[in-house]
This record gives C-alpha cells, sequence and structure tokens, in this order.
RNA sequence: GGCCCUAUCGUCUAACGGUUAGGACAGAAGCUUCUCAAGCUUUAAAUCCGGGUUCGAUUCCCGGUAGGGUCACCA
C-alpha cells in the first residue's frame, strides 16, 4: 500500500502572496488532492528582522480568496519551533558532522554552526528533471545556524520536512541547488529522504525572473484589477503544465483530476498578461448572474442592475471594467444629461430632419403594446424605417437620445431595458431640444 | 566566472522516431455594424546551430550557442 502523500508549502513571511508563490503552492495542492493527501502550511521565519505577521496574514488571506485549500501545521512557525532544532544541533555537533566556529560576521567573539562537508557526490532524482547530480565540495563548511539555539533555513527546512513526514516536496527550480545542501544535512541525521520536484519558473516578458519592476506580482493587485480566482488558477495552472489534450478551460477539481508531475515543464514560462484576461473574461462568463452581481459589488460604487448583468458579462475582461462600464457606456439606466449637440453627431445632421426622425420613430413605438418592448421587435419594426431614411441619421440621435453617451450598447436594447414609457419620454425631450 | 538546469510560432503549448508540425492568446484581414465592445470567418507565424545514431529525427547521443537558476550568519 502506497504511503500517505505529504506536502508542504512553506513560504516566508517577508512579502506579499506573488504570483508565483501562488503557483508553488497550486501545483502542490493539485498534486496533493490528485493523490489524495495533505498539504501543510507553515512559515520560514528563522529570519526575524525580514519576516512580518502582516505578510502572514496576507498569505493566509489569499490562499483562502483563491480557494486553495491547505492544512495548517502545529506549530506553523520555525520561530516557535526552536525547542524542535536545539537537540538536533547538539546531535550533529556530538556526533562530529557539525561545529561551532569562532567567525561570526556581525558579532565577533559570538559563534556561528558550521556544517562538516563530507565533500561527497551527491545525486538525486527530481519528479520533472530526472537524476540531477552535485559535487558538494565546493559548498565548503557551510553555516547551518547562527548560533546552538538558532537555526538557519537549510537546517531548519530539513528538520520540518522529517517532523511533518513530508514525502514530495515541490518547489520552485531556484531551490535545485539548495537541496544538495539539504541532502547532506539529512544523511548526517538519518532522515529518509523525500520525493524532490523543481518546478520552473516564471518569467517575465524579457525572460528574466518576475520582479516588481515588471508590474504587478501580489495577487492582491490583480484581485483589485478584477481578475477572479477561478482565472488566476487556471492560468497559473497552465503555465508550465498542462494536460496534452486542447482543452484550456478548467475548474481546479478538473485540475486536481489531472494533474500529474510529469506533464510539468522543464523550461520557465513567460507570464502573459493578454493570455490571463482571456481567461479571466471565459472565466466572467461561466458566473450565474447572482455570482458575477455580487463579486462586481466589490468593485461597483452604486448597485448593479441585474438586467445589464449579460450585456456586461459578454463585453467586459475584468471587474474592474465592468464597474467602469456601469457608469460609463451603461449609465442610461440612471438619469441621463448630455449636449444636445450630441444628438447630430457633431454637427454631421441636420436638426430638423433628425427631429423629425426622432418624432417618426416615436410614432412607430408609441402603439406598440409593453409586452412587445423587447430589443428583437424593437429592432424588427424601427429597422426598415432606419435602413430607408439612412440608418446612421436615424439610429445615431436614437441611441444618443436613449443612452446620452457617444458609446453605448445598441438603441433597441437600450430601449428595452428602459420600457416603453421611459424610452417615449427620453425620445420626445431630445425631439424638443432640438 | 564555477556548478546546475533549459531550448517548437511574438507568448503559453501539443507531438513521447514516420503528422501537410496541431491548438490557444496576441497580430493582420474580412463579415456584422448608428457608436463602443463582443461575436463569427479567414490568414500570417516555430522545431537555436553543427555533427552523429537511424531507412527516417522536433523527438535519442555529443559539441557549440543562447537563456535561466544558484553560489549569504535570506529563504
Amino acid at each position: 500500500m502506497a504511503q500517505t502523500v505529504i506536502t508542504r508549502f512553506p513560504p516566508s513571511p517577508t512579502g506579499f502572496l506573488h504570483i508565483g508563490g501562488v503557483r508553488t503552492a497550486l501545483f502542490n495542492y493539485l498534486f496533493t488532492a490528485h493523490n489524495g493527501g495533505v498539504m501543510y502550511l507553515r512559515f520560514e521565519d528563522t529570519d526575524k528582522e525580514r519576516s512580518k505577521k502582516e505578510f502572514e496574514d496576507d498569505i493566509v488571506a489569499g490562499l483562502a480568496w483563491l480557494g486553495i485549500p491547505y492544512t495548517l501545521a502545529d506549530n506553523p512557525r520555525q520561530s516557535e519551533r526552536l525547542s524542535v532544532y536545539q537537540p538536533y544541533v547538539a546531535r550533529l555537533i556530538k556526533e562530529g558532522h557539525a561545529y561551532e566556529a569562532e567567525e561570526s560576521e556581525n558579532t565577533p567573539g559570538k559563534k556561528v554552526v558550521r556544517f562538516k562537508n563530507p565533500n561527497s557526490s551527491i545525486t538525486f532524482h527530481d519528479a520533472i528533471r530526472g537524476s540531477v547530480t552535485f559535487d558538494t565540495t565546493e559548498l565548503g563548511d557551510f553555516v547551518i545556524a547562527r548560533n546552538t539555539d538558532e537555526p538557519l533555513y537549510h537546517l531548519a527546512v530539513v528538520i520540518d520536512d522529517h517532523d511533518m513526514g513530508v514525502t514530495h516536496i515541490i518547489r520552485g527550480e531556484d531551490h535545485v541547488s539548495n537541496t544538495q545542501r539539504q541532502i547532506l544535512i539529512q544523511e548526517a541525521l538519518g532522515f529518509v529522504r523525500p520525493e524532490y520536484a523543481h518546478i520552473p519558473l516564471i518569467l517575465a516578458p524579457d525572460k528574466s525572473k518576475l520582479s516588481k519592476r515588471h508590474g504587478a506580482l501580489s495577487i492582491n493587485e490583480y484581485r483589485a484589477q478584477g481578475f477572479i480566482a477561478e482565472a488566476l488558477l487556471n492560468y497559473l495552472a497552465l503555465l508550465g503544465w498542462n494536460p496534452g489534450t486542447n482543452q484550456e478551460l478548467y475548474t481546479l477539481e478538473e485540475l486536481a483530476k489531472e494533474f500529474t508531475l510529469d506533464r510539468v515543464h522543464k523550461a520557465g514560462a513567460v507570464f502573459d498578461i493578454h493570455k490571463l484576461l482571456w481567461f479571466n473574461h471565459e472565466h466572467l462568463k461561466k458566473l450565474s448572474d447572482t455570482e458575477y452581481a455580487t463579486r462586481l459589488g466589490e468593485f461597483a460604487k452604486k448597485d448593479v442592475d441585474p438586467r445589464v448583468l449579460p450585456l456586461l458579462k459578454a463585453r467586459a475582461q475584468t471587474l474592474a471594467e465592468a464597474a467602469t462600464a456601469l457608469t460609463e457606456e451603461f449609465g442610461f439606466l440612471g438619469d441621463i444629461s448630455y449636449d444636445p449637440a450630441l444628438l447630430l453627431q457633431g454637427g454631421k445632421l441636420q436638426a430638423e430632419s433628425t427631429s423629425n426622425h426622432l418624432r417618426a420613430v416615436a410614432g412607430l413605438l408609441e402603439h406598440l403594446p409593453d409586452e412587445s418592448f423587447t430589443a428583437e421587435q424593437l429592432k424588427d419594426i424601427l429597422w426598415p424605417y432606419a435602413t430607408d431614411q439612412g440608418r446612421g441619421a436615424v439610429l445615431w440621435p436614437l441611441r444618443v437620445a436613449l443612452s446620452g453617451k457617444e458609446k453605448s450598447p445598441d438603441p433597441f436594447v437600450i430601449a428595452a431595458l428602459l420600457g416603453k414609457t421611459e424610452a417615449l419620454l427620453r425620445i420626445a425631450r431630445a425631439a424638443k431640444n432640438l
């Protein structure tokens, strides 16, 4: 019987949750869910100066918003597990695998703990890269603890992974060369070696490692821009992995069902905001009107009229864009005010004929029963007249009369949304203003 | 620079020795059209280079080249 899969997502709380971190957490989650295992969240905060509670909270909030499930480890902070590490440091020193050295950089006289490098060759198996070999000699006797009480990253991570029974370490490619140090420590401590999987990095358009200077990195920023979790997760999952089919749209559950490490790429992938935008629009379109309205509510200043929801969904790629459209192109549901000159398309149309067209349109609509006031029927009735008189000459002023905007959905849709009474009122007012 | 890793359209990628090298995003053109979007159709675009192995290489091997990662008392 196969051993239970145990993975972990161990960010250091020294910054906000960013795109790269999310992708690492996501791959860990997908692998874990696919195999029915457990993924622990813990915080690597041995760097007391840089670690902040604020970042820890941001990471937790971010994972919650994204909907990536995890199990919080017992005593999740390394800073609170010092007593766990101390015996190991003592043992390493006692057994000759480490020693105290008089060469503290910051505080003269203080002793750091160095690992006694056996200068061996380490070969480990990587689920994505296959066999990787290092000659550890060049590492020298590297420092594993600030002093006998305060471990550094390499020591702490090895002990934590062992204590938690981690079976698979899935992390960024930037950790491959760290693996040799960690394996050396594992062997000195007699721990079993977990399976490693180093996933490719996410790159900026210039192929360098993605960083702040390349724009938004924190997922909070993407959230504020109106991206939704479903799209972010779907896009990120397909950066460096794919199931081998042409399918691109996935739910988290579907991804977990398909995900395997052997289909993860070896090369880094460039982050493309345009494709993310496309995924966002696709996932936005899949939302129910109710759900869409709820999410849009976080961005819109006023209540979202359910009638415009389908129209908004069809055109906006982000919730922020939808919120803007709500007050701009879709602002016609509330009171409108506009310069009457707009009715004449900036002077291209004649006031008299335009006024006549508006009255004629009103005449055509007057006797239409309320229940026939739909976009389709309105178009059927007005189209022949508009075609006969010149569509631009009839439809432009009609649309402006109804929307008050230079840009908006077509007049039939607007009139239907406004209803017969309001539509006729606006047309009459426009005709009068000319 | 040492060590490690990587290499298919501009970008994300499919192909696991035999395909007209496929799809998606972005681009271009067209359709639609009163405006702005959306939508639909069409189209251009790639196996880094050089050697091998093989009847046959995108695919396997070697060498270049290019790119990335890493060389802390950070993680």
